[in-house]
DNA sequence: TAGTCGTGGCA
DNA sequence: TTGCCAAGACT
């Protein structure tokens, strides 16, 4: 009788050489600095989603200096967040990030929290942003799933040419499964994927000739073949909503106090489409009006 | 699950 | 020039 085994082939994906290649390459944002508090790191995640690094960074600083703690940014007002914020985009961020920092000081103390369950509770704090501020701020072993892992293993593991739909679930168990078991390290091997998909298995030319998982990339052995799965429907941007309001808000972030509707009228020709855009700003909370009918930044006023 | 929510750099 | 892309969350 034959004795089918099923061996589970090793992980093309060395932790050590990726640890190791991590602390030869790795960048040094000062979010990841021996020196940076757990509320730096969970600010710094939060304006990263969906922003590059360049564009946080002189922001980050600046933000650390004037609200080192969570109690410092819950005890300034929405708007000089939002002022704050400056053009870093989706602005609600900066909204929800002041009311978690408020939820923070109130019920935990002033203390970043360091559970998975515990930080998702918190406004603006998805599956990544929680284990992100657990792995690297506590150094906790999760699966810190972004769109450079998921890039990472579509390649490496399952040898496709880019990442298909997102999957909360499906994702996190791939990388739960190449997560070395140690705490510290498995933080360090979370982050050393992401930079090395933010680096080198970058999503338009991977630089393939630097990867130190080259020799053993599934991707590599299947002769590089392109994405194969569902298009990836591109977002517009010129002439949507977004756009309409994010010109609406900067008229207010580049004004000391309330302006009257004219001042924001001009930022569009559509009527319908900038009254809606204006209504939909109030009701986020990223705008107010004033009771003599002027518009502000809230709080300011 | 799919649509919405900013902004700007780069190929 | 235009389209793609960037450490997602929320509904």
């Amino acid at each position: 009788m034959d004795v089918i085994m099923v061996v589970h082939s090793p992980s093309p994906i060395d932790p050590d050489v990726l640890i190791d290649w991590f602390g030869t390459v790795g960048r040094d944002l000062p979010w990841r600095g021996p020196d940076c508090t757990a509320w730096g790191v969970l600010v710094s995640e939060i304006m990263l989603q969906q922003t590059p690094v360049a564009r946080v960074l002189p922001i980050w600083l600046e933000w650390m200096t004037r609200w080192p703690t969570p109690s410092a940014l819950a005890g300034a007002t929405q708007g000089e967040v939002v002022r704050a914020w400056g053009k870093l985009g989706y602005p609600r961020r900066a909204l929800r990030l002041h009311e978690a920092a408020s939820a923070i000081a109130r019920e935990h103390g002033d203390v970043v929290p360091a559970e998975v369950d515990i930080l998702l509770a918190l406004p603006g704090i998805g599956a990544y942003t929680a284990r992100a501020v657990a792995a690297f701020a506590y150094g906790r072993r999760a699966p810190v799933v972004d769109t450079n892992v998921r890039r990472v293993v579509a390649r490496a593991v399952h040898g496709a040419g880019d990442a298909g739909p997102p999957s909360t679930k499906r994702d996190m168990a791939d990388v739960e499964a190449l997560l070395p078991d140690e705490d510290a390290r498995a933080a360090r091997f979370s982050a050393a994927l992401m930079e090395l998909g933010a680096l080198v298995c970058t999503a338009r030319s991977p630089r393939c000739a630097d990867c130190p998982l080259h020799a053993d990339c599934a991707w590599q052995h299947a002769g590089r073949p392109a994405y194969a799965g569902p298009a990836k429907q591109v977002q517009r941007f010129a002439g949507t909503d977004r756009q309409v309001r994010g010109l609406l808000l900067d008229v207010l972030r580049g004004t000391e106090g309330p302006v009257p509707k004219g001042k924001l009228d001009i930022v569009w020709h559509e009527a319908g489409q900038r009254d809606r855009c204006l209504d939909s700003l109030l009701v986020d909370g990223l705008i107010e009006q004033t009771t003599e009918g002027l518009f502000a930044l809230p709080g300011e006023h």
